[in-house]
DNA sequence: AGGGTGACTGCTA
DNA sequence: GTAGCAGCCACCC
């Protein structure tokens, strides 16, 4: 069982990052470790999986910048990604067929 | 301490 | 459009 205070200042940086997406819009894993200026999108990746809440960080609003759906819960397919997309659908961000976000105005650049 | 792994990205074919 | 390969930084044996 892992606390945010147990995680390393890289994983709170993009925990905390992740809080600064609004509602109804998502970011990249490359804008996520450029904004908060360290790491690489393969280790914002990482920090994602040892979320200690996704009901309070919300990387269910991190894509990969291809537009895909990427991953969830360390999974990179399965239910899990029907769960994540499901919960960005309610949030009104949707995706089509292939699994691919639809309205790409919908990317949050941390303005 | 050393090496492998990954919720990724970019270039090339 | 997809497929393969190299680079990437932090994490986990």
């Amino acid at each position: 069982m892992s606390t945010f205070n147990d995680l390393t200042t890289f994983q709170q940086k993009v925990l905390k990052a992740t809080q600064e997406i609004p509602k109804g819009k998502v970011t990249t894993y490359k804008l996520l470790c450029e904004h908060i200026k360290s790491g690489s999108p393969l280790s914002v990746g990482s920090a994602l999986k040892k979320n200690p809440s996704v009901e309070t960080f919300f990387c269910h609003r991190v894509i990969p910048s291809n537009f895909k759906i990427g991953g969830y819960f360390g999974k990179t397919e399965g239910s899990n990604i029907d769960l994540k997309l499901d919960r960005l659908k309610n949030e009104g961000v949707s995706f089509n067929s292939k699994g691919i976000l639809e309205d790409k105005t919908k990317i949050h650049n941390f303005d």
